[in-house]
RNA sequence: GGCGCAUUCGUCUAGUGGCCCAGGACACCGCCCUCUCAAGGCGGAGAUCACGGGUUCGAAUCCCGUAUGCGCCA
């Protein structure tokens, strides 16, 4: 039988990066087995709803390269694709629902009167007892005219499950191996909400097996679950589906990654300029491993060796520092072309307007290896984009031994400026040759001419190589840059 | 409170009884390269494999217990 796997969000939100690990998980997986990979909405809690979450769901699965062979259209969600539909679960309520019924029926769940304030004080009292808050189970074997007297009154009620009340539940876990508990340590779970709606044990294992999921791949947080599930599969008569729970993803504090941590949203990082092949990269080795020394691995390799037996059982920190690094690596990895196609936006954005392609693609080159994100593009090469006067502090031409001397930086300058006014060819090698000498001939050191030119063409002290700076910014705006730091010096100098 | 899971450098990890007084990567430090910043190269520091007992000729690796962390149950 062909592996078919889900990831089942509820659109409570944005996902977070732990969360479309799950769903890369199960992606990388199905994509190996040459199996089916299903998304299916699980928004069957009204209460949490958050307007929007769907798109943010699909467009973060799409940003990945996550695509799935069923589930709902992202482009007219009420539409499914497939034919396990719909992928909505919200709309397969009236299923649930006849699920709960014939196991009323079958004697495997029985109808709730208990009132909310009754549960209250029920809990209360355990609790008080230092005993685990579980249901009483009051419900569970009311005399037959008492049950049928409340039938009657269409009173509210939910549905709940008749947990065995001895022996133990096992399954296996792919990852953890065999996981043994006790049913006494399990109370009678509710099936149906009073409002009809199913909870998330009954509806869960329901569309599972309707969707004919062989493989469950989710977080480590549903272990604890996995036994009411197991039992709910065999009060139906049907074969669980194989189980692997995922190691959980934390924030430095070690605990369950969430917004504490900051925004941790997948859109988010793409917004702060991450590359969605490093995002790939990094949570594909977030509990997994290829071998010993390999950190750097592309999509098909992923594939091509993804299995589940090397997925670890411990969970592991979010370490955004080695995420970075690695963006880096992708950043320098890609084709100019394509980098600048990816920046464009960004700089864009920071800059208001467009920005001229031409210079965009003479400027890749020189920042490539000095970026992490794309959004840094901005602040290291906005001036090559800009027009007019550049916003700096004048003090920062001073460069080292020229810190209170402008009248000797703006002989340098106005030296230099004589010397490249006249270059018949603007290129970083001309440039150079003409420059570098110069700092000899002025009794200067090269980086303090070099320094004090840089800030004069760029407005910064940390800048990509400076000749090919100028050559790249051309002789124009250069040069009307180096006359408009002469005009700053002079300006200091003492009359 | 009960139950469950986990525990190798700060972090991600390799390791499935001898190749390991533990290998790689990020971060950190130093040197080289160098016009700044990076990138790159070389090197360094960093883990008594949570702790305590076993099993075994031999344990990070198997078993038991303890501790700690996390998760679930409301």
């Amino acid at each position: 039988m062909s592996v078919r796997v889900r990831y089942a969000p509820s659109p409570t939100g944005v996902p977070h990066v732990g969360n479309i690990r799950t769903a890369l998980f199960n992606w990388l997986f199905a994509r190996h087995e040459g199996g089916a990979f299903i998304v299916r909405l699980e928004d069957t809690d009204r209460t949490r709803y958050v307007e929007g979450s769907e798109r943010a769901i699909f467009d973060s699965l799409a940003w990945l390269g996550l695509d799935y062979d069923e589930g709902p259209d992202p482009s007219d969600p009420s539409r499914d694709i497939g034919d396990h539909g719909p992928y909505t679960q919200s709309r397969r309520v009236e299923t649930h629902n006849r699920y709960a019924d014939q196991l009323i029926e079958a004697g495997h769940a029985y109808r709730c009167y208990c009132t909310p304030e009754r549960l209250a004080e029920v809990r209360k009292e355990l609790q008080r007892r230092k005993l685990p808050p579980k249901y009483d189970r009051n419900c569970r074997d009311l005399p037959v005219a008492e049950r049928d007297k409340l039938d009657s009154q269409a009173l509210p009620s939910v549905v709940r499950f008749k947990t065995p009340l001895t022996g133990q539940t096992a399954f296996n876990d792919l990852v953890r191996g065999d996981i043994v508990f006790e049913n006494d340590n399990l109370d009678d779970f509710v099936l149906l909400k009073s409002d009809g709606f199913p909870v998330y044990h009954l509806a869960n294992i329901v569309d599972d097996k309707l969707m004919e999921i062989t493989h469950v791949l989710r977080g480590d947080e549903w272990l604890s679950s996995t036994p009411r599930h197991v039992l709910l599969y065999r009060a139906l008569d049907w074969e669980p589906p194989i189980f692997a729970h995922l190691p959980m993803i934390m924030g430095p504090d070690r605990a369950k990654l969430s917004k504490r941590h900051g925004d941790t949203s997948v859109l988010t990082f793409r917004d702060r300029g991450f590359l969605p092949e490093a995002l790939f990269n990094f949570l594909g080795l977030l509990g997994w491993s290829l071998d010993d020394h390999t950190e750097i691995i592309d999509r098909e390799t992923f594939v091509r060796h993804f299995s589940l037996d090397r997925v670890l059982a411990s969970p592991a920190v979010f370490n955004f520092d080695k995420l970075a690094w690695m963006n880096g690596v992708y950043i320098r990895e890609l084709p100019e072309e394509e980098l600048a196609e990816r920046t464009a936006p960004f700089l864009e954005e920071k800059l208001g307007g467009s920005v001229d392609r031409n210079m965009l693609q003479s400027v890749i080159p020189l920042i490539r290896e000095r970026v992490k994100l794309l959004t840094e593009t901005v602040e290291m090469a906005d001036f090559f984009f800009r027009e007019g006067e550049l916003e700096y502090d004048t003090k920062t031409l001073l460069v080292k031994k020229l810190a209170g001397a402008p009248e000797v930086a703006a002989a340098a300058l106005q030296a230099v400026v004589r010397r490249i006014s006249s270059l018949e060819h603007w290129q970083h090698e001309a440039l150079e040759g003409a420059i570098r000498p110069q700092a000899e001939e002025l009794g200067m050191k090269t980086g303090e001419l070099f320094g004090l030119i840089r800030v004069a063409v760029t407005g910064k002290t940390a800048a990509p190589p400076l000749f090919e700076t100028m050559a790249v910014l051309g002789r124009e705006r250069s040069l009307e840059r180096l006359e408009s730091a002469l005009r700053r010096l002079r300006a200091q100098s003492p009359a």
